[in-house]
DNA sequence: ATGACGATTTACT
DNA sequence: GTAAATCGTCATA
């Protein structure tokens, strides 16, 4: 399958998250497992101007060093002392935006997807809905951490994006982003973007 | 050095 | 619908 480019990814964030819809996230295990899925859900985050961002107001840490690089590259955090979730950086350097990858429909690799999503409920019982339909499932599922944080997506070869199906603009619907409540007038505008009526949107 | 908090998930009432 | 789990990060002192 095709990669995507850099130039596919240096867009305004609202622009990647709808084009990011369709396309396939691949990671590849140490031991040479493929691990695929399909993405079905995305939330574009601003930048600076950006209440629900990381980087609103211009705030640059080492957590969200990656964030203020490159497009193309991952932006992988962690949260409630428990989670990881996904991005792919947009843009590029003095644009700190990204979209975050909410959930994906699994292609490849569903066996170990269920290891490693595996806790109170045995492997054998989760469904492939359950894999990948949240922004933290779909990172456990695929064995992301911040091991992985800043990973070059066009040139890596452990975490990447391949092209996948076209997508027709009528089929993405777009609504509130999930989570944000405390960031005022930005937690209502239309910025999260998923496919309609796909039954792996988180 | 300390404390408040979070781009979530899961279990339980 | 409500709440607990659980800890790295960052602003404040």
């Amino acid at each position: 399958m095709r990669r995507l480019t850099r130039r596919f990814h240096a867009r305004e964030p609202v622009t990647l998250a709808r084009a990011l819809l369709g396309q396939v996230l691949v990671r590849v295990l140490d031991d040479g497992e493929r691990l695929a899925g399909r993405i079905v859900e995305t939330e574009a985050y601003l930048g600076v101007i950006d209440r629900a961002a990381h980087t609103y107001g211009g705030r640059r840490t080492p957590r969200t060093e990656s964030m203020w690089g490159p497009a193309g590259h991952a932006y992988i955090y962690f949260l409630y002392g428990m989670h990881h979730c996904m991005n792919v950086v947009a843009q590029g350097p003095g644009h700190p935006t990204a979209v975050l990858i909410r959930a994906l429909e699994p292609v490849e690799g569903m066996a170990r997807m269920r290891t490693h999503r595996a806790g109170r409920i045995p492997a054998a019982r989760l469904r492939d809905v359950d894999l990948c339909s949240g922004p933290a499932k779909l990172a456990q599922a695929m064995g992301l951490d911040r091991g992985l944080d800043g990973a070059d997506l066009v040139d890596g070869d452990q975490l990447f994006l391949e092209r996948g199906r076209r997508v027709r603009a009528e089929d993405i619907v777009s609504g509130p982003r999930i989570g944000i409540a405390y960031a005022g007038d930005w937690a209502l505008k239309p910025l999260r973007f998923h496919l309609r009526g796909h039954p792996h949107v988180s």
